[in-house]
DNA sequence: CATTAACCCATGCGATCCCATGTCCACCCA
DNA sequence: TGGGTGGACATGGGATCGCATGGGTTAATG
């Protein structure tokens, strides 16, 4: 599949490396041969926004529904591209984080990749722990009005079973 | 006939693996060639969803309405793709189920495959068998009420009557 | 010369593949 | 009609491969 899914936790060393998950590291060398990463910080989250070749693509396409040399496609350029990096992947799929990355997500000894479709997000394993209850949340909410989820009138046993933690599928 | 129809309970080995029931099997190569379940937990009851290419496209489709870059489309990604596993179907027809998703439903030695037409959810048979017995029960109350005329339990003892108490905790 | 980044190798665990067994059902043939 | 036979399917176990991870060695950098 050409998309980001799923979320995998894997432990960062003292080098500052990390293995990318398998099967995001199958989705960027789908888009380009000489796979890497460009990865920046979220502009409102804890967390590091990231992806490959397309990513880098829907950038551009943003920023060209903007006129030239305008104040906004100035700003809004310095915003997504200012702080880009482009991560390299070693032989071995793994990426080195760099510190002002690490100090943005507030990185330790674990780092949880999360797909999102066409990009994917790094976390902190806690505070993502969080986001992902909220966005739940959320989508209760939200879900009758878009109709995903179809759930039969009938209440279920009313037990939502335990929550699952944040780990390798 | 490209949906998924009736109910199946296979067994749950000691490697997590599981037989898709052939006729599922047969609805998901119909729809793409590399046949994978796409599969989540439910977001209010202790079973899993699941369904093929079919499905992803219509998460796809969800978030295609909302704006790149959105706080809304950040959300339902994360909800929707980030709890999402894609689970490969072996050459004998099986799947492994992670723990976490085993977790959600509460899974031990059997799983119960209920055919839902355009996806099927999985079960631990028990709970599944606990849903339908509650599902059946209100039909049948709905039946009363709509045959004899409300018998209330607004009446003073508060009491449901003769009746066996739903087990709803 | 010290420090960091890129490369290579080793290892252990889990996932994936492959084969073997058992069971049920449809079909065939005497 | 009844016994035999083959196939589809579920299931169990062993073998193998890939992936994540840790450590060491060499090449760039200031």
């Amino acid at each position: 599949m050409d998309r980001f899914v799923s979320t995998f936790t894997n432990r960062l060393d003292a080098k500052g490396r990390v293995s990318v998950p398998a099967p995001f590291r199958a989705v960027l060398e789908r888009q380009s041969a000489a796979a890497s990463i460009y990865c920046y910080p979220a502009l409102d989250a804890p967390a590091l926004d990231a992806g490959g070749e397309s990513l880098a693509v829907t950038i551009d396409g943003l920023l060209a529904g903007l006129p030239d040399y305008s104040d906004e496609r100035d700003e809004l350029s310095v915003a997504l591209y200012g702080d880009v990096q482009l991560l390299g992947i070693d032989g071995d799929g793994r990426v080195v984080l760099s510190e002002s990355l690490r100090a943005h997500a507030g990185l330790e000894s674990q780092v949880t990749f999360v797909g999102l479709g066409q990009k994917f997000q790094i976390w902190a394993p806690e505070r993502f722990e969080e986001r992902r209850r909220v966005a739940r949340e959320k989508v209760r909410e939200t879900r009758k009005l878009i109709g995903i989820g179809q759930r039969s009138k009938i209440s279920g046993t009313g037990d939502a079973g335990p929550d699952d933690a944040p780990s390798n599928p």
